[in-house]
DNA sequence: CGTCATTTATAGTCAGACAAAACCGTAGGG
DNA sequence: CCCTACGGTTTTGTCTGACTATAAATGACG
């Protein structure tokens, strides 16, 4: 029993085999692919379940289905780089080198700020829900699965305090990038160095309604991660 | 002849249809929506029809179906919010205060950031185009349809030249966005201030590769945006 | 009163058919 | 010789009707 960890229905798990060879490139933008019965054909479904698959792509901007003219892919500035679930295709392959740069420096320009607004308008909830994220870490480490589940949370307690809907939605689709980054990092067997005394500088500074100090411990969490990613990378 | 601008498929007319109800709130996150039989004999469409537009929401993050439960409004915080077609949707009504503003913050955060990296990475090639969106909006006014075009493409040409593909995707939302208030700007008819001499001052700072200029005149310009946008909601 | 089997409503999937659109090669005219 | 107009043909778009799988709700039983 290979203990199937979830039931997705047919046309998600399509829609993300499509997706993730459009997103690492096995179909580049302008590509014309196989037509709705070939595809139903090739997966053994029919073709109402390919059919809802390439809507799903649709709607994230990755396809454009005309009559005669067949499904193609669109080009890479229409499609929905901060959805979720695109950014994770993306990462399913060997992420290009420029696409992480650009996914640091998106951090390095969000965070910060968010983290200073954390600091200006947490309530004490968040606070609580902060400090338990904090002593999850400190005990799980950042090696465990709950120790990284709990950095996860931590981040995007943050963003939520900062009370904006549209840098909430923001923390979805980071989140999911992040934690692909995470995945390749480890994936590369390299000792990371301790991020979580920087996490307890930018707790405090929350904490203490200190704006400055909270960007300060942002930027300088952002930087190290960067690092370490990127000579996983070349190593 | 009524020159019909495009001609939508079936499905992506009832996804626009309910995707406004729920974005507007008729349909809040918990509430259960007609069934998809329902939905089919209510609009004048088959189930086929239906279940596309259902799985466009679904990718948007705005339902969930699951068998016998029927289709859920998901909680806010799953949305999509960064998708064009759900920021837009949510301007069909009267969007609630919180949103807009949490729009100009999200605004103030990275269009500074980005007007900072435009400058110094800007080629040739974009200032050239820059240059000619500037001459479209000193001509034709911004009170125009081509000035407000171009007033679009001048902000998106700006976040192209950061080379950041994340930022350019952002450059396709918050234009999406920016041209719904816009829309409500004008639909409670103030005259606006003059905005075209900010834009001079921003296409100078690029121009002349000054990050700081740049970044200034980015904020004034936002500012100035959102005061006229609030007045606006409140008269 | 709680637990478990049964019922049953709903989304999920399938098959086959026809409609409509638009690309492409061809034929006709300038 | 080029340009235009016209069909034919391919592919997506839509419809119909049926069956399956799932899980919520209900009722039986301990």
């Amino acid at each position: 029993m290979t203990e199937q960890r979830k039931r997705h229905p047919a046309h998600q798990s399509i829609a993300h085999e499509i997706g993730v060879a459009i997103a690492t490139g096995r179909y580049p933008p302008g590509a014309i692919l196989p037509g709705e019965l070939d595809l139903a054909e090739s997966r053994g479904v029919s073709r109402s379940v390919v059919r809802e698959a390439l809507r799903m792509l649709a709607a994230k901007g990755l396809i454009e289905s005309r009559p005669k003219a067949g499904t193609r892919v669109r080009a890479r500035a229409d499609w929905n780089l901060l959805d979720p679930d695109l950014l994770a295709w993306m990462f399913e392959g060997e992420p290009p080198m420029a696409f992480v740069e650009s996914l640091f420096q998106l951090r390095m320009i969000v965070e910060p700020a968010a983290a200073e607004l954390a600091a200006r308008s947490r309530s004490t909830r968040h606070i609580g829900r902060l400090g338990h994220a904090m002593e999850v870490m400190e005990e799980a480490g950042l090696s465990s699965p709950e120790g990284q589940a709990a950095d996860q949370q931590f981040h995007n307690i943050i963003l939520e305090a900062t009370g904006n809907d549209l840098l909430i939605s923001l923390s979805g689709s980071i989140g999911a990038a992040v934690r692909s980054t995470t995945l390749f990092k480890h994936r590369k067997a390299k000792q990371l160095r301790d991020s979580i005394p920087l996490h307890r500088d930018l707790f405090t500074a929350i904490t203490e309604g200190n704006p400055a100090a909270a960007r300060a411990a942002t930027i300088t969490l952002i930087l190290q991660a960067q690092e370490d990613t990127e000579s996983s990378l070349q190593g």
